[in-house]
DNA sequence: ATATCTTGTTCTCCAAATTAGAACAATTGA
DNA sequence: TCAATTGTTCTAATTTGGAGAACAAGATAT
């Protein structure tokens, strides 16, 4: 290999963080990964990254070359993707991180459509609710579902992501169908796991704001399984209307106080700032953005 | 090897105007060079270069990669040099074209020197007078001495070029001492073959220019073979101070008509206009330009 | 018109380069 | 204190890439 790999595989251990991520993420064994920095520190006669047991840490040089070799590997990649796209099929790998549910359930059909028309490309998806750093892992870019976009990133919102409360019909009749937000209070909760889901703010009709408290008889970090609980009688759920719509639409759930409004969230795709993005990646984003756009098809169905 | 690697391939190719050009220059097998101009354009999808049997042309697209990429391998270059030399002794390679009696006589010591300052580096020396495309024959720089310089090259200065008329002292008893240029008339000359040479223009000690005509009995392309030829008394010669300063010295040459002068060049240093150039060739032309100056020794020692 | 020379292409063999994986040292975290 | 993880180094295996031969085809010289 050259010059250039080298530098790429020097950029990847700084976004990876580490050697033995790096050589993950790329496919190679880690004693490759050590000797081809190795080299690119010998050639250059300086050490780029400082290296004891466990740790590794960029030095002085080594941020101002990595600076500079980012800006190069970036035109290389442009010029010829340009070129290449220019003449041909698309062709190439485009790795994308996405929530479980919304991948499963959304991005498949999606993916396989666009595939169809781009026969020639390989997509990589990594399905986890996880927050995913795209430059630390290499990804081309990730969707993200939250109300504020990262000012470190770039991203392009797809589609608005609106929540409803839903219980079962056999819930509702043994529990009561709540006609007010303080109505809530009385009520069992499936809520997600983790950060503020279990404090959401409803807005009535009227415009008023409403703090409930909503006691989670089972916690889960996947909008699935909650699903699951909820249709299965354990208590109601706020869950996004991409995660909801059939089983409201087969009767399975039945909206609760559907007058009011719960906070709406988007969903972004994000990439990284300051990095040429494939002709192919900015298409699948296109692709995305007009396939969901601003009334998406499970919306539309309720 | 890589992309970088390829890209410099194909760079060579285009300066060098062909595949066998550029692999003799490359030091590989044309059959090499043939394979990595093919993966390059098969990675890109599109012909770089239309091959005929026997000749090759830049396509419009290779024209645009070409232009593209020649900014981005200069960038590496520097980037990955200034980082190097900053951290240690030079290294690399200088190719260099010069004059062939200049070089042997002058560069040689100077280039010993230089070595001896920086024992890391590699000179690699064509001496001939011909006439040196330096990009397409891939060198980092070249001495040219003229009066005028190329306007799309970058020249830098490294000293003027004085001439004078001289003959034996043999050739003097016998023919008489010119004592204006007129006398010139009734003398032979030993001339430089080719362009302009046997047609001088000599400007008296009152400022009045002069146009003598000049018969050759002898025609050369190449000084210190006049220079023999003059101390043989076969003729009068009018030639570099910087060949025959020791002849002059030694008193095997007498010179001519001292009060009057010949139009002056000047030696320079060429290099490729908007091509990164490395520290150490930058370093290399200083060295000289320092070396020779405004009046080096030859002139110094007449 | 013909022969020779030169260019570029393609293929095969072999040497060189590079990777995988094992073994190890050393640090960190449980 | 022990286990896990990181990075390094070495060796064997695998892959890559260059050399050189053979060939086609166009240009040039006779």
């Amino acid at each position: 290999m050259g010059q250039l790999e080298d530098i790429q595989v020097f950029i990847r251990v700084v976004e990876a963080g580490g050697i033995s991520r790096a050589a993950d993420q790329l496919g190679i064994a880690k004693s490759a990964v050590s000797r081809r920095l190795s080299e690119l520190e010998k050639r250059l006669g300086t050490r780029l990254i400082s290296r004891t047991t466990r740790t590794s840490n960029l030095t002085e040089a080594g941020r101002s070359y990595y600076q500079q070799v980012l800006k190069v590997v970036d035109q290389v990649a442009e010029i010829e993707s340009e070129l290449h796209d220019t003449e041909c099929a698309l062709t190439g790998n485009i790795r994308i991180a996405v929530p479980l549910s919304f991948g499963l359930q959304h991005l498949g059909p999606a993916i396989d459509l666009f595939i169809k028309q781009h026969p020639q490309l390989r997509i990589d998806m990594d399905l986890s609710d996880r927050h995913v750093d795209i430059v630390e892992e290499g990804f081309d870019l990730a969707l993200r579902i939250s109300e504020l976009k990262d000012s470190s990133i770039q991203a392009r919102k797809i589609c608005p992501c609106h929540h409803v409360m839903a219980a079962s019909p056999d819930y509702l009749a043994q529990m009561g169908v709540p006609q007010t937000p303080k109505d809530l209070e009385q009520h069992r909760f499936v809520t997600y796991s983790g950060g503020q889901s279990g404090q959401w703010v409803i807005t009535d009709a009227g415009g008023k704001r409403h703090n409930p408290t909503m006691p989670a008889s089972i916690v889960a970090n996947n909008g699935d399984f909650l699903l699951q609980m909820a249709c299965a009688g354990h208590g109601m759920v706020v869950t996004p209307t991409f995660i909801v719509w059939k089983s409201l639409a087969a009767g399975d759930l039945v909206q609760v106080l559907p007058d009011c409004s719960w906070p709406s969230l988007n969903a972004y795709f994000i990439y990284p700032r300051n990095r040429y993005l494939p002709r192919r990646v900015r298409l699948l984003i296109d692709f995305m953005a007009e396939r969901y756009g601003d009334r998406p098809y499970w919306d539309q169905a309720m």
